[in-house]
DNA sequence: AGATCATTTAACCAAATGGTTGACTCTTTT
DNA sequence: AAAAGAGTCAACCATTTGGTTAAATGATCT
């Protein structure tokens, strides 16, 4: 079934919503890791540690690879720029505008 | 109780992964509403707007001013930028990076 | 003072959340 | 073939969530 944006944030904002997922997706944006590379410095059960996968995974925020009998987990970044656009929008009210600022990298790529 | 960075972020995006409260920021964002104003648009009691505000008081993502016999709620951006302070460390991720448009702006403000 | 308007609180409910342990499925090693 | 390793799934549990309706609170109007 399809999604619409409104449930893709739903899944996003919720996955960001606990500290232990934060800290898996800092962990995987440093570097690739498997599961239980990734369980490591957790207290809970690696079964707890696969739940919170796939919260992430579900929001897009993580890609997992299969690689024999491990798994890569990876960073998708996609997912967190839908949040920061919707964000985004809420930016005048805390200034400084960011809008400058894009006209300018805009005009410098060409 | 004194909130960690931690806690507050698990406040502030837990009330943005509803989209009921998504909207309520938005309307709140274009002019301040009492309570009842905000809850017109929405088919659910009341009382579930009163306790969907209750949450984004708690993230600090509104304030509520007593005005008499109602109330004003207002959008306090201050734990959206914290939000989007948090999502910026992974704009890396994605890019175009924005902190040449940062020291742009930096040095135009001088 | 009594009625009415604005909002919260209380009690309740079904579903979702975040955790556990133990069994299960693959894959790799011995 | 059997054992060990990597990870998931199932069943369970306590707590939280998002909603309801009804009662309670507080301010304003008549």
């Amino acid at each position: 079934m399809v999604k619409s944006q409104a449930q893709r944030l739903d899944l996003i904002f919720h996955a960001l919503s606990d500290s232990t997922r934060r800290a898996i997706l800092y962990d995987v944006s440093k570097k690739d890791k498997t599961v239980s590379e990734i369980a490591k410095p957790y207290k809970i059960s690696l079964a707890a540690v696969s739940k919170h996968l796939t919260v992430l995974e579900k929001a897009k925020l993580i890609e997992r690879k299969k690689q024999g009998s491990f798994q890569i987990v990876s960073l998708n970044a996609e997912s967190l720029k839908s949040a920061e656009e919707w964000i985004l929008y809420y930016q005048q009210f805390w200034g400084p505008r960011l809008d400058a600022l894009k006209d300018f990298l805009e005009k410098r790529q060409k």
